[in-house]
Formats: C-alpha cells, structure tokens, sequence
DNA sequence: TTGAAAGCGCTAACAC
DNA sequence: GTGTTAGCGCTTTCAA
C-alpha cells in the first residue's frame, strides 16, 4: 500500500483540478457525462501523479473482486501445473486475478479453506476434490454464494447440479486395458492412491469393462498412498514381490517413480517381466528407461473450460455452462507395455 | 459475495443483539473493553449466523491485504512448483493468501503486472525475473510502497539492496564443469536460453571457472528459446550435428527433453557419445534412459526463505531480513556422464 | 463497559 | 456536465 506521504487518490485529484470526486471518478471510468476536456484534463494528471486506483474500496464498492480461487490437492504434479496454467490464461484474460490453494490432500485443509473463501474473499472457486473428498457438504457454505465449478477430481456422489469438468476417465481406463489385453498381458495390478475419488473410480471401473469378457484375466487392486515416496515404494516392492503380476495398471502420476524403483530394486525388466501403463501428464515418461506408456489427459483443456464456466457462472450466464463436460484422453503406447516380438499392432 | 437476503454484517449482529456495531466489532475482535458475557452472546450468535467479515472492507480500513503475489516466468517447471508449494505453506502459516502470476518470460508481461500489482492488490511480492529482465527498472514502481523479495532469477545488476535469494548458481556450475572433467569429456557445449539471466550468467562462470585450468578442453555456448519444443529440438539437433562435441551442460530444466531426443535421433548413445549433465529438479530424472546426472537446485528452501524474507519486510522487521542469500544445490551423479568402465570416482 | 460517529477510497443516485 | 451526498462493512477515536 501507498505510504500516506505520496499517497494520490481521487481528492488528491479533484482538488487539483479543482474538480469533485465524481467528476473525477466518472471521467476516469469514460463516463459519457464528463465533457472529453475534463476528461482529458483528469486522466491526463492521473496518468503525471501516476494514480491507482484502490482496489479494495471499489472491491467494497461493487462486491466484486475480480479475483478467483483455485483449490488442488498438490502442485508438484504435471497435470495440475498445466491446470494452473491454463486457468491463469484465461482468468487474465477476463481480468481476472487467481488466488491458489493446495490442500495436500487433506480433506480437513479443503474445508477450512471453502470455509475461509466463503467469507467472499472471491467471486468464484475452481476446484479439485482432496481425497476422501466422497461427499460434497463441505461445498455447501459456497454453493449459495460464491459460483464454483469442479475439475478433475469432481466426487463420486449422483449426479448433481454443480457444473464439472473431467477427463473421460472411464474411457481413459477402457482403453488403456484393452491395450493391456492386446499386449498379452493377463495378471494385471490397478494401483491407485484412494478408491474414493471420482477418477480412481472411474478409470478402474473402465479397466474392469475392458476385462470383464476375458475370463483368463486376473486382476487385483492395490491403494497405497504413504507420506513418503519410499514408504510408497516399499509397499510396492512388496505387492510386486508377493505375487505374479505380469503388469501394472498406474492410476496416478505420483506412483510412477516408486514403481519404476521397485522393478530396478526387484531386478525385474520392463515390459518382459512386467509392463507398465501409467496415468501421466509429464512429457519425460517418453525418455524414461524404458519409455513409459502413458493415458496423457487434456490437463490444460480442462482447466481451460472450467475456468470458462466459471466465469459465465460469475457474468451470470448460467446456460452457457455445461453441467459435466467429459474431455477426451489420449492413450500413448511406449515401450513398457510393448513385449518384445511382439508386433501384433 | 453474500447474496443481500442472507448477508450477515455486523448490523444485522448489533440489531438482534440490541448492541451497537462497535460493540460487536470489538467483541469478535476480542477486544478487553468488552465484557465476557456481552463476547459470548457475539460470538454465539456470529457463530449461529455464520457470519463471515468483509475482506475487503477490512482491507480498506487497515490498508493491509494479507496477501501476496508471486511472480514467476512459468509454471511447468519441477523448480517453480516446488516453488509455489513452499510458498503457500509459509504465506498460510502466516494468514497469508497467495496470488500467481505468470509472464510467461516475457518482459512486458512482467511489467504489466508489477504494474497492476503497484496499485496496492498486494502487501508484498515475490518474483523470479523473467528472460531479458536485465535490468530491474521496472520494479521502481514497486519500491517505494510495496516491499518484495527476488528469488531464482534475481537480476545481474551490481549488487542493490533489494533481498535476493538464489541458489549457489555459481558452485553448482563449478561442481558440474568439475564433474564433467573428471569423467573426461573435453569438447563442451554449454546450453541455456538467454545469456541475460543471472541464473545463467552464474552456472555459466562456473563452468568457466572450473575449465580454465584446463587448455585441453573445449567450450561452445548455445542459446535456444524458440516457441516450441520441436523447434528447440531441431536447432540441437543441428549443432550436434555440426561439431563434436562430447558432452553437453544443460543449463536449465526446458532442454534436457530436447536433448534426449536429439540424441536419439542423431543415434547419439548417452554418455558414450555424448554426456549430459542438467539443471533439473525433475526426481523423474532418476529413470530416464540413461538415469540423468543433474544440479538439483534447493527448490524448496529457496522458496521458503524468500518468504519469510517477505514476510519480514511486511512486518516491519527489516533487519532480520538476508540480503543476499545463496543456498546450496546438489550434484546427484547418474549415468549420463559416467562413461563405461570409467569407474574412476 | 458501551455507543455514536467519522472515515478508509470509491461509485452512483440525485440534484443542479 | 458537474457537484453533493449517501453509502459499501469495517475499525477506532471520542464521549458517555
């Protein structure tokens, strides 16, 4: 904030116009009132005395402060930076400024959070679900005031009014068994982090489609989401050690690594011994030893579109948003999954 | 905002309360000249009614926002969310909201927002330069009102009195060159994207530094910064293709992909014909083919300490503030510049 | 211990 | 075209 000293606001202009506040202000608002000389003449000093306007009294004002929130569950992951990204381009696009949160995962820190945003530090909240995140109450102090839109990890309760925007999870995880099956493979291991979140269901669900006509497909479903990368790691080697698992299913980007150790650290090749397809934003998975098979999902679209919801809800355009957008994944077939000899597709 | 049949000011407490405002006001704020029976009816019915302060009334009474912007060049980048995380821990541990803006490397961006910010959006602000921000004129706007602190890319100006923390940039690239001699390379090509940062101005002298023992090795700088990642890859490509080197010291984390890539084009094998060394916090790095030798910058910590840099300056306490910090990075040794049978070390 | 009232910087009726 | 004035919701003197 200005120090008062040379602090310049709308009186400091007006007394040296010899003008009033409202002159002022509309001249600087391009009101049609004001004669274009005093309008000249205002936004010519305002331009010399290099005004600003105080952002939170026309905040006050007009109950609007352009400002929006973003609640993820962490940031060090290549699909919520790119969100981020997205988000921010089209928020300044509109003029919108963005406040973020991360949650850690932490269904409590999510709360507290909604709760402190409802105080109506901002117009509008993008978010997505912390685990354990199954049910929406926590919503509720925003849904009668702040407009919010969901992405990504959007809970797993009916269908609702909220307006959501995803990836095609279930598709996304269709495909990526019936790549799976393609390849040969018949012991799969679906690893995921909580089967509580809307895109863990959703992807597993979509595997289990793909699966459900071959009956010689074994299946199995591990959850470990520790503090650690290596106590992750640790229960990895040990599922993959405990039985014969002849490919992994990664529902989460984080788990890629760990698992990736644990194939180094049990001497196991991939694919020959145990092929890998992962859910992965990051552009690296295609130098990874070996090139990593990746679901590759529209990070930055989504966000995109629900930042653009999002506004519509705030312009009051409500039928221009669509209630549950599902955008299209891409499957990326690398080595990992690719036996070798195997030229079949 | 509240919609107006369901907002809960302070008006609407004293009213019910048969208070006045102020009396409502000092009792949340939990003021001594409020007696405790009069506190707990307040803060009972506060808590009944859900009542919520205006932020932004707040913030115009007490000419503080409790928030800050963070200004960064990108955000898909291992480094600037690390970043952002460390951040947003120290800013909430504070009462902080944190702010993001990206410029994408460019200047004018950059000097767009810190315009925008100087209007007094924020109580403070901490930023990464971005490419070709050599000189620091167009923080001048900031300075007199709103305190920041420089992180990452700082500027290479003389030395000013604004707070800068950075990594060890200097050592680290001394480390490298150091390591990249030992394993006996001698024709390097020094990579980066802008001369005219100070991170890159640093890692470079380093490397200088380490080599200027030795007449037998030689040294090529590169600067690439187009628009795509392709286009980057071609222009690798091209001088691989041009000279011999044997080696390159990726100076920054965007061209460590384009250089796997080039070499898997040109059929170049990582590090028997050509070693690879980079600036890089991707932990992904550990699995790429070949596991990538990397300078890990202390992301976090450096994040961490510009903060709470800030948040000294914001209280006032400007001599608990480092003006010039510079934390250690880390030499994680892999086998892209080990080359075969080269146990020596 | 409580209340009345001024004012933070701005906008927008409502006058003139 | 311009000025006067009343708030926006809060904090904070100053009085009582």
């Amino acid at each position: 904030m200005k120090k008062d000293s040379e602090k310049v606001d709308l009186r400091t202009l007006a007394k040296q116009l010899n003008l009033s506040v409202s002159t002022v202000s509309r001249a600087l608002n391009d009101s049609y009132e004001v004669s274009p000389v005093t309008k000249e003449r205002v936004c010519e000093l305002a331009r010399k005395l290099n005004y600003q306007p105080n952002p939170y009294a026309k905040m006050l004002k007009e109950k609007s402060t352009k400002t929006i929130a973003v609640v993820i569950p962490e940031i060090e992951n290549s699909f919520f930076a790119a969100s981020i990204d997205g988000i921010h381009s089209v928020a300044n696009q509109y003029g919108y400024h963005v406040l973020i949160y991360i949650t850690q995962d932490s269904h409590d820190r999510e709360t507290a959070i909604i709760k402190l945003l409802s105080g109506g530090r901002v117009d509008g909240v993008l978010i997505s679900l912390s685990l354990d995140a199954k049910e929406l109450d926590h919503l509720s102090c925003l849904t009668s005031d702040i407009p919010f839109v969901l992405f990504n990890r959007v809970g797993v309760d009916g269908p609702s009014s909220f307006s959501r925007v995803t990836a095609d999870d279930f598709d996304a995880g269709f495909k990526a068994g019936q790549h799976l099956l393609e390849q040969g493979f018949k012991n799969i291991l679906y690893l995921g982090i909580s089967p509580n979140t809307s895109t863990d269901t959703a992807r597993r669900q979509g595997l289990l489609h793909a699966l459900v006509r071959n009956n010689d497909v074994n299946y199995e479903m591990m959850y470990c989401n520790q503090q650690t990368r290596e106590e992750n790691l640790q229960e990895i080697k040990k599922k993959l050690h405990s039985a014969q698992f002849d490919s992994v299913f990664v529902s989460v980007e984080n788990l890629v690594l760990p698992c990736y150790e644990a194939c180094a650290e049990l001497g196991l090749k991939i694919p020959q011994d145990l092929g890998i397809l992962a859910f992965s934003n990051s552009p690296a998975t295609a130098v990874f030893n070996p090139a990593l098979t990746t679901v590759v999902l529209p990070a930055r679209e989504i966000a995109v579109l629900a930042t653009q919801n999002l506004i519509f809800l705030l312009k009051g355009k409500p039928d221009n948003v669509k209630q549950n957008e599902r955008l299209p994944s891409k499957l990326i077939v690398r080595a990992s999954t690719i036996k070798k000899h195997s030229t079949k597709k």
